[in-house]
RNA sequence: GUGGGGGUAGCUCAGCUGGUUAGAGCAUCAGAUUGUGGUUCUGAGGGUCGUGGGUUCGAGCCCCAUUCUCCACCCCA
């Protein structure tokens, strides 16, 4: 039989013992600064019905679903005629019930109206976890990868909105990360709609706009030309995406401009009183900007919504959420606003290695090391290193007796700061030879000083 | 779903207009050194050149198909 490639699903990853260190400094700085604002953990499974799923994130976003074949003799129990090529979508509907999460707001929207009565609300959730979709993948895009997300829900204060940029600014500012933070309103971006007198096409609007960043006002204009806007229409868009100035220069040139919508004051007010509240809050490293050419494509934000991109690094945004007014509804919990931020934990790792901002001491993990001689010497160690363990001190014995040369390689490229021998010599006199690898000093300690020598070490 | 680049040793790659036995560096293992590593020196192992077909006296190189991968678009973390 032939032997096959070891290989893994396109899109996704293996992480090495590196690799999983840093990853973990990310999720653990993550997950305290989330704790100290009060957030709870909580966790959902990797596979939800279907129909949780489908229809939540757009069309794009339903093509992009990983479906569950069901199990059993599922050819048997379908309508035979949809059984034909050409007909894989309907089909796939018929044999296939469950899929993996798309992302992890829509699985606690649905989370939230199951457990309604058992929570206290404002529900203030974190949850660290993968999600799946069937993208093609590429440069910062995986099919398989971790969203860090912290939602409140029941909730419609825009202190919660402040509270997220809060929590932002803090991990990348831990993390060592420069970031720009963008922020927009989706009821301003339905006034832009209404007032160029296309309030149908407000997606299609969104989207255009949305790349104005990316490929240049000119070709987003001909985008819309292309969608069927009318040229007096991008007239009036225009200036509205060109504002400049301060946010509180572009809030005041706005609320000018918008004299007869509800929704676009509404907008306004928004994002004025959330800026009053970040003000008050004091300076933070962060830039935000309110930027009306910011929307994001995920159709069930009604208010704030927030793109983080890394100013030192070439790469999708790290970090984005927003507002949605009624995403249990469609579970049967009316009134439930929530809002919500993702943080891209791959996304911040790549950008992390690319500037090399992780800690170089992340990957020690065993401090002391001791050589081993033989079973007789093997035995003269095994309390001493059982000693150690109890004050906390991560120590090991080299398994085998080999040549001493390997197991100095081994505590090297294991990055072990003190390599202890006992060998005849130091057996006979009570004693241990301690090796600072980094230095190459090697000292005689008295076998019941060893505790206490190396505790000085790493106090 | 659309478009481009690429698969040669464990890793990073070289390999001329097709020509004999496919190379290098790093890594691995062994020895120089039977109780002292990260430096050095010596040697060894490791490849059906992604897979399948075709053209040719002859294919790593040319052609076709397929697969995987990278990049861009779409969309997004």
């Amino acid at each position: 039989m032939a032997v096959q490639k070891p290989s893994i699903p396109k899109g996704t990853r293996d992480f090495t013992p590196i690799e999983m260190v840093r990853r973990n400094y990310i999720f653990d700085t993550i997950r305290s600064v989330f704790k100290t604002y009060g957030y709870l953990p909580i966790e959902t499974p990797a596979m939800e019905n279907l129909s949780t799923l489908l229809g939540k994130y757009g069309e794009e976003g339903d093509k992009l679903l990983f479906k569950i074949l069901n199990s059993g003799d599922y050819i048997d129990k379908v309508d035979q005629s949809i059984i034909k090529p050409g007909n894989s979508n309907q089909l796939s509907m018929a044999i296939c019930e469950k899929g993996l999460r798309y992302d992890l707001t829509v699985p606690f929207a649905r989370f939230v109206v199951q457990y309604q009565n058992e929570l206290t609300f404002p529900f203030k959730r974190y949850q660290i976890q993968p999600v799946w979709r069937a993208d093609r993948p590429q440069k910062g895009r995986y099919r398989e990868f971790y969203q860090c997300d912290v939602d409140v829900i029941g909730s419609d204060s825009l202190l919660n909105e402040a509270e997220l940029v809060m929590i932002i600014n803090e991990i990348f500012t831990k993390l060592g990360v420069r970031t720009t933070l963008k922020i927009n309103n989706r009821k301003i971006l339905s006034w832009i709609a209404d007032f160029i007198g296309y309030p149908e096409k407000l997606i299609d609007i969104t989207i255009a706009i949305d790349k104005i960043d990316k490929v240049g006002i000119d070709a987003a204009i001909a985008e819309l030309d292309g969608k069927g806007v009318s040229k007096d229409a991008i007239a009036k868009l225009h200036p509205i995406l060109t504002l400049t100035g301060s946010n509180a220069g572009k809030i005041e040139k706005l609320r000018k401009m918008i004299t007869d919508s509800e929704v676009g004051k509404k907008g306004v007010a928004e994002m004025e009183e959330f800026f009053e509240y970040l003000e008050a809050l004091g300076h933070i490293k962060t830039e935000v900007e309110l930027d009306l050419s910011l929307a994001r494509g995920l159709n069930y934000y009604t208010g704030a919504i927030f793109e983080v991109k890394a100013k030192d690094v070439e790469i999708g945004s790290i970090c984005g959420g927003g507002r949605y007014d009624d995403l249990t509804g469609v579970f049967g919990l009316k009134d439930m606003s929530g809002v919500g931020v993702s943080f891209g934990a791959d996304r911040i790792y790549d950008v992390m290695l690319q500037l090399n901002l992780f800690p170089e001491k992340l990957l020690s993990s065993t401090k002391v090391m001791f050589t081993n001689f033989g079973r007789y010497e093997a035995t003269y160690c095994l309390n001493a290193i059982r000693g150690l363990r109890e004050k906390g001190i991560s120590a090991e014995l080299y398994p085998d007796a080999t040549k001493l040369k390997k197991q100095f390689d081994y505590a090297n490229k294991r990055n072990i700061q003190y390599v202890v021998i006992a060998g005849e010599s130091e057996m006979q006199n009570r004693q241990f030879s301690v090796k600072n690898m980094t230095s190459g000093e090697q000292e005689t300690i008295a076998f019941s000083n060893l505790n206490e020598y190396l505790l000085r070490k790493f106090s």
